[in-house]
DNA sequence: TCTGGGGTCCTAGGACCC
DNA sequence: TCTGGGGTCCTAGGACCC
């Protein structure tokens, strides 16, 4: 059996934690930049208001209807994060964070302790509560896309209440069969577009269709998520945990940028960043893209990209962030009005078996690193930076309507009075 | 005044090699 | 009469997720 426990739209509950006046009203958090609607809480999803529009196009509308926005605040979100999830590991034996709000759970050694999914459903989700004050849903199914059938259930379908369960035959048809075939995971809109020409509308639907012919019209991620559906489990455990094959760092600057020294500071901390989460995954890498970009949206579109192949692959800050001085020349164009830039890692290896060279040529300085990511992970994330990236930022986010750090700045600790 | 997120993976097609 | 393989690498673009 598996389990999914997920945030009831985490970010807007996020703000609604510290700030318990907000537990009534309309909330919706913007993404970096304030560009886009990304969150929007129950509340507010009454008024019709879609996920992923431009915010200046939804502006008006959510003032007239006295909707409360909000700038991503994530410092806050991955605080929270972090509670929530370790409130859920005490339920379970064995938890892969998925993303920042969702989590996969097994529970090889508690079965003998369960005898009731549904009740055990309720009270993960009672302990979140009581601990975080985060909503959130929990659905159980045979196989991982069950389960997160489950949970979209036991959050958007009527009359679950937050805990579904798909672990019979009767349960899996009657929650597939509500299920719209784009509320599948995996099954996004351009594919829903293609199923419904073939009469293919509900997840039930999909279910029934052959799995084999199916994977050769489209690819083989359709053909294992009918499998699954049909309690066929194609996802083991370690596939879903399996260590990323790219990690990337992009961003779309606050405001346009046209000077080269701006740009390298923005591609050195993408650097930094990535090189971080390599660290943290305990891979090593061999390439890296290195890209920047002017606004899609205006004419005369601009986009380059350049591969940079390391002789020995790296996780080393010092090291990317060389490659980025090295590229920067061909990447700058002057007259050019940068809009977005970043930096993946995309051919990755196990730091474990790292393959090193003959003349010992690795610029890698390993313990530097590990003092660096120390001292930033107890001081936050700023404390210790390469002198490449500045410390003053002309091309920093956009955050209008940012709520106070609660959690990670002194002055901002919420006081109670007695 | 201007404004449009961020991350990961897969696939198809071309080029090249033996 | 018609016919010619299989593998790897690279890149761009598509698709999905939250």
């Amino acid at each position: 059996m598996f389990a999914l426990v997920d945030a009831v739209s985490f970010y807007a509950s996020a703000e609604k934690v510290f700030d318990p006046a907000l537990r009534t009203k309309p909330v919706v958090v913007l993404t970096n930049n304030d560009g886009c609607i990304c969150a929007v809480c129950p509340i507010a999803r009454k008024l019709n208001i879609p996920k992923f529009q431009p915010y200046f196009k939804m502006k008006d509308y959510l003032a007239k209807h006295n909707v409360v926005i909000r700038s991503s605040n994530y410092e806050l979100y991955a605080d929270l994060s972090e509670n929530m999830m370790n409130v859920i590991s005490r339920y379970c034996d064995n938890q892969y964070v998925y993303s920042i709000d969702e989590s996969f759970l097994q529970f090889t050694g508690f079965k003998s302790l369960i005898n009731d999914w549904h009740e055990y459903g309720h009270k993960i989700r009672r302990a979140v509560w009581r601990e975080t004050k985060l909503p959130v849903g929990v659905g159980f199914g045979t196989t991982p896309t069950l389960a997160k059938a489950a949970n979209h259930a036991a959050k958007k379908l009527t009359g679950y209440n937050g805990v579904a369960i798909i672990d019979t035959e009767a349960s899996r048809i009657e929650i597939l069969a509500k299920m719209k075939v784009t509320d599948v995971w995996g099954i996004g809109s351009r594919l829903g577009k293609k199923l419904k020409l073939m009469n293919i509308n509900t997840a039930f639907d999909l279910a029934n269709c052959n799995a084999r012919d199916m994977g050769r019209l489209f690819s083989v991620l359709v053909e294992r998520t009918i499998s699954e559906l049909n309690g066929i489990q194609c996802l083991s455990w370690d596939e879903i945990k399996q260590a990323k094959k790219e990690i990337f760092s992009t961003r779309s600057f606050g405001k346009r940028i046209e000077n080269r020294d701006s740009l390298a500071s923005a591609l050195t901390t993408h650097c930094t960043i990535v090189a971080r989460k390599l660290r943290r995954q305990g891979s090593l890498t061999k390439r890296i893209v290195i890209f920047a970009a002017s606004s899609p949206h205006e004419d005369h579109y601009y986009k380059k990209s350049f591969i940079y192949d390391f002789p020995v692959a790296t996780s080393d800050t010092c090291v990317l962030a060389h490659a980025v001085s090295i590229v920067l020349p061909n990447l700058f164009k002057s007259g050019v009005r940068f809009y977005r830039c970043g930096v993946g890692a995309i051919e990755l290896e196990s730091a474990e078996f790292k393959q090193t060279d003959m003349f010992n040529i690795s610029e890698d300085k390993p313990q530097l690193m590990a003092c660096f990511d120390q001292i930033n992970r107890r001081f936050g994330q700023d404390t210790l930076k390469l002198a490449s990236e500045k410390s003053t930022v002309p091309w920093q986010m956009k955050r209008h309507f940012l709520s106070p750090h609660f959690t990670s700045r002194w002055q901002d600790i919420p006081k109670i009075r007695c």
